[in-house]
RNA sequence: CGGGGCGUGGCGCAGCCUGGUAGCGCGGCAGUUUUGGGUACUGCAGGCCGGAGGUUCGAAUCCUCUCGCCCCGACCA
């Protein structure tokens, strides 16, 4: 993409809602803008980050054998009479009635309606497992809605539902979610911690939040620091392999890690030696849930088992936040000149500065450099702007694409360009061959590692 | 929902107390200049001061109502 064409409306200053940092530098690098308390457009660069986090969360659950649809914003509120939840959910939701005077709302979860769906079409435990998850918007209606996109009103959010026949098969639905996390989590650069919660609304008997250190998180969390350590790596995983899931779980639940909900200073103390006490904060980017019948007893979701008995299906409700993990890996990722974006989730690749635009030599070999880029695969957002080195520069570092691509007539001179880390700062000069070759490499070599393949 | 604050060109703000028909910086446009980290200068365009009502000869400034937004707290992916 060449920036003199694209729409990247970035602000010099910072408007002056936005308190944290994710919020401030998502309105500066014009991702986002603000249509209401807690709604939010989604600018191109915004958009294109978001996409990626959405693919990556798809990939994951596919690869976990998850199917994914789609379910629609709007819900009959009938089917939450059924479950009984149209009353107790308060105020959060958002009600709404059409000309026909019937009632409807705008969707914040959606386990009345998936449990609809599997009664209609699910009779025997002989079509179990089943796991059904979409990405779909959200609707909360936050009494105070802050942080930019990290506590919308509207929100993206990937949501998946478990179908088991029985407890221990639904266990292991929510053992293959945990893993998944972990690595949808991981590619995108984050250190995901799960940490035993409290139910909530939603219900549970057995579930885990997903917490991403932030000195900006909401929850106050309390955990053993060897767990920041574990990383997933590029194991193998056979999703299908109760026993291996599980010991991957309890590898990853080992070690002392809990919201201030659950938290148990008694136990803290006498399970984490000293030194490996850390009191921090997080920003909770998931959560799963395993239920058991909550909903299929009083919704008449059964199956007839395998002895020809009708029983109430066992289910899990299992969320990814997806558009507050772009507010929480900027958090995770960013320094005082602007957004540092992991490999896996930047909105484009690498950046191509051209510092002396107009210049024959110079934006011949950009466009050169443009095309080759094209060709392997990594899209380079390319600012062909008439502007002068240093606002580029401070573009390119604002909006944090991984890598940077500089190329102007000193270097050219003597057939260099120089290819810059936005993480660690540094440059290296190279022929442009050289730079595609080396930034081709990097993003295969991290595609794999972090599971990309396959 | 309790407490606090704010709405003035695209963004950040001043003016309001002590009413007299709007100002600064950034940004935008045109040009000159500059050219490896947000260059400097000149000129131009752009707001009727969130909305409604009231007081007044006169309201961005005072009063009333209303809408919106932000912050702290209690609650949530």
């Amino acid at each position: 993409m060449r920036l003199s064409r694209y729409f990247l409306p970035v602000l010099k200053e910072t408007p002056a809602e936005a308190q944290i940092v994710s919020h401030r530098l998502m309105l500066r690098a014009g991702m986002i803008r603000q249509q209401a308390a807690g709604i939010y457009s989604w600018l191109p660069l915004g958009w294109r980050a978001l996409r990626r986090i959405e693919q990556i969360v798809h990939e994951e659950q596919q690869r976990a054998g998850h199917i994914p649809m789609l379910m629609p914003t709007l819900q009959p509120a009938d089917l939450w009479r059924e479950s009984g939840r149209y009353d107790d959910y308060g105020q959060e939701m958002l009600r709404i009635r059409d000309r026909h005077q019937r009632d409807l709302l705008y969707g914040p979860t959606n386990e009345e309606m998936i449990t609809d769906i599997f009664r209609a079409h699910v009779e025997s435990y002989r079509q179990l497992p089943l796991t059904l998850y979409h990405i779909q918007w959200k609707f909360r209606d936050e009494v105070r809605p802050r942080f930019g996109v990290m506590r919308g009103r509207e929100f993206l959010m990937k949501d998946g539902y478990t179908f088991d026949v029985d407890r221990a098969a639904a266990l292991h639905a929510y053992n293959r979610h945990m893993v998944s996390y972990l690595r949808t989590y991981e590619r995108m650069g984050l250190t995901a911690i799960p940490m035993r919660a409290a139910s909530g609304p939603i219900g549970g008997d057995d579930t885990h939040e997903f917490l991403v250190l932030a000195q900006t998180g909401e929850s106050e969390v309390f955990y053993d620091d060897r767990v920041t350590a574990l990383k997933l790596g590029a194991r193998q995983i056979d999703y299908d392999d109760r026993a291996g899931v599980a010991a991957v779980c309890a590898e990853f639940t080992a070690l002392y890690a809990r919201t201030d909900e659950t938290h148990d200073p008694a136990v803290f103390e006498a399970q984490v030696p000293e030194a490996h006490r850390k009191v921090g904060r997080g920003i909770e980017v998931g959560q799963i849930f395993y239920f058991g019948t909550k909903y299929s007893e009083p919704m008449g979701a059964v199956v007839v088992n395998d002895r020809g008995e009708r029983v109430p299906v066992h289910m899990g409700s299992h969320g990814i936040g997806v558009s507050r993990l772009v507010g929480a890996i900027i958090e995770a990722s960013h320094d005082d000149r602007g957004i540092v974006w992991p490999e896996g989730v930047a909105p484009f690749p690498v950046g191509i500065v051209n510092l002396r635009q107009g210049d024959g030599a110079t934006d011949a070999a950009c466009a050169e450099l443009y095309a080759a880029l094209t060709e392997r695969g990594l899209e380079p957002l390319y600012d062909d702007r008439d502007e002068r080195a240093g606002a580029k520069f401070a573009t390119m570092d604002l909006i944090g694409l991984p890598w940077r691509i500089t190329v102007g007539p000193r270097g050219l001179a003597a057939g260099k360009v120089e290819l810059t880390s936005r993480r660690t700062g540094e440059s290296e000069e190279m022929g442009p061959a050289a730079a595609v070759d080396r930034l081709a490499d990097l993003f295969c070599a991290a595609g794999q590692a972090q599971g990309r393949d396959g």
